[in-house]
DNA sequence: ACAAATGTAAGCACGTCAGTTACACACTGG
DNA sequence: CCAGTGTGTAACTGACGTGCTTACATTTGT
């Protein structure tokens, strides 16, 4: 099963970002996302350790954006969320007897770096604003 | 789990490239990846699907390229292995009664269309041949 | 015929993930 | 000051993917 926290995370701080300034309850959201408060209060975790979002404690409380949603780019929603790297090694090591064997984690670094860095890249040209600004302009065409 | 597809089937193939021309049995390339030969099998069905690799019947026989190592880009590795998209999105189909869930799938799939071009895009600067002088190189300097 | 290989099906063990329940703690408003 | 609202967190479950293994039919060279 993959993970789809990036997605859903995305989904949370959109929301957020709509009722700006204003905490939403995480019972809202995840009436939006179509799942339970709890799971979404477990993904706000990293990103209130990432310094995405803040809550408010008490009645009237909840969730909210802890900087303006153009400042979070869906990289560092990427980044707060999805800790491992998505193109995994060898779960066991590869047998030294082989000269390939012995090299080849090494030689295959570079290139998963290079994919790291082109992911890390191209989610940085979208932000939280820009994408609620893609989910509003598909709701008018509605 | 994640998946170690990738890094696996890279290390069958240089191991294959290195040995150009002849045949190389599953359970030869299985010591190299410190593996079951009946894995390393069980990969090479999407190699050669994906007519990376051709399989030799009979004693003698075993897996050798299709093709040039140098025409085997890392990208067609990936296309040929991992065929789910890396960042998966909701498992559970979000909220229709809030507008963010009823667009926030379509708004999110051009970002994750341009995450995976981005990594085709940086695997196909690599071929198995470069892979290859990689492990080559590295092992020199031992 | 025999031995060396592949191709493939079936199943196991383990890890990850989403989803759920439960409960202690914090704050606000009356 | 206390009842209600909401967070934070731990524990558990079920489903699923993945690596790995066993087993066996099939092909082929000597």
């Amino acid at each position: 099963m993959k993970s789809s926290r990036f997605a859903v995370a995305s989904h949370v701080l959109v929301v957020l970002a709509e009722h700006d300034e204003t905490p939403v309850p995480s019972a809202d959201i995840a009436r939006s996302v179509n799942t339970n408060p709890a799971f979404v209060r477990q993904l706000s975790v990293p990103l209130r350790k990432a310094g995405l979002v803040q809550s408010v404690l008490g009645p009237g409380g909840g969730m909210m954006l802890a900087r303006p949603a153009s400042e979070i780019t869906l990289a560092a929603v990427y980044d707060a969320v999805e800790e491992e790297p998505l193109l995994a090694t060898h779960h066991c090591e590869p047998g030294r007897a082989c000269f390939v064997g012995r090299n080849i984690l090494e030689a295959l670094d570079p290139v998963l770096e290079g994919v790291e860095g082109a992911v890390r890249a191209e989610l940085s040209k979208h932000s939280v604003s820009s994408l609620l600004r893609a989910v509003q302009r598909l709701d008018k065409k509605r």
